[in-house]
DNA sequence: TTTAATTTTGTAATGATTACAAATATAAAA
DNA sequence: TTTTATATTTGTAATCATTACAAAATTAAA
């Protein structure tokens, strides 16, 4: 990992969370962990599922408050494919989103959605951009042949 | 009206309901009116509510199918900021959309998002993409500093 | 007409998210 | 350490947009 390249370079899990003020559970810990090293941007039943055998205990009302918590502090970017559930991406980087039509996959695309919005209405003030982008991933396109 | 920028030009609603292979009922000839006239992007809610009083016995399933059908055959297209709510938008050029986060208005912006599509990995294909801006708009914006 | 196909309607089911309160864990005070 | 207050987690119930479904109404075909 290069260090220009994570902000939290050096810094435990435990600290990240310590630094924006919000107390280190075991639990939020844990899907912090899972969020900044999964590349799937996984939904709430994604992190649920994959914690849940090394954490019986866990319940999704944790997964669903902890992902609410880290998007408040700006720990999380939420992403919305249309598809009635949210995913959850822990890289804060400006980049885009591709989804796959066929197989759901999400890919991420080297595309700042920030520079996009230049022709703003006069006095309009730009909190979040997003850039989506839906079709088939070059796996789906080439089964679609057959 | 400029000729030109409407693809529908000197068409009835209801002709391009039959051009599209649709028998044009009553309900989806007012439907695709009020979605070709309207520029708020309402969601099937508004829909319904404006609709109602001129025709009392619509329901709001009829919306929702109706809708559905209109984005298969290409009629309208489908917005979803994330709020839980979708929204539809009869024009279908290529522009993106700014949604206030105070007032909840919907506002277009002269972008359009294929052309932002470049960089996309060896071998996908792009079906659709959608650019969203969120922030405030120039009125919230002012109130805002109150 | 009569019959068949399509569309509309109302209600029930779905499913992700949110609300809520009891149980548990952690920190602060004594 | 023990007690007490605060924060977090958990399980269940409620919400709400959307979807499924079947009966009623409308339209087209025979
Ligand atoms: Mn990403
Ligand atoms: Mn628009
Ligand atoms: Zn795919
Ligand atoms: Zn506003």
């Amino acid at each position: 990992m290069e260090e220009g390249s994570n902000p939290f370079f050096m810094q435990t899990h435990s600290e990240i969370l310590q630094n924006k003020g919000i107390r280190p559970s075991v639990q939020r810990v844990r899907i912090l962990k899972f969020l900044m090293h999964s590349k799937e941007h996984p939904t709430v039943e994604m992190i649920f599922n994959a914690l849940l055998p090394e954490m019986p205990s866990l319940s999704r009302t944790t997964v669903y408050n902890t992902v609410e918590l880290f998007k408040e502090v700006g720990l999380v970017q939420v992403l919305d494919f249309g598809r009635g559930v949210l995913r959850y991406d822990g890289d804060l980087s400006p980049h885009s989103h591709f989804e796959c039509e066929k197989c759901g996959a999400v890919y991420d695309l080297d595309i700042k959605p920030q520079e996009i919005s230049k022709k703003m209405p006069r006095g309009f003030k730009v909190h979040q951009t997003y850039f989506y982008v839906f079709g088939l991933c070059s796996q789906c396109k080439k089964n679609e042949k057959n």
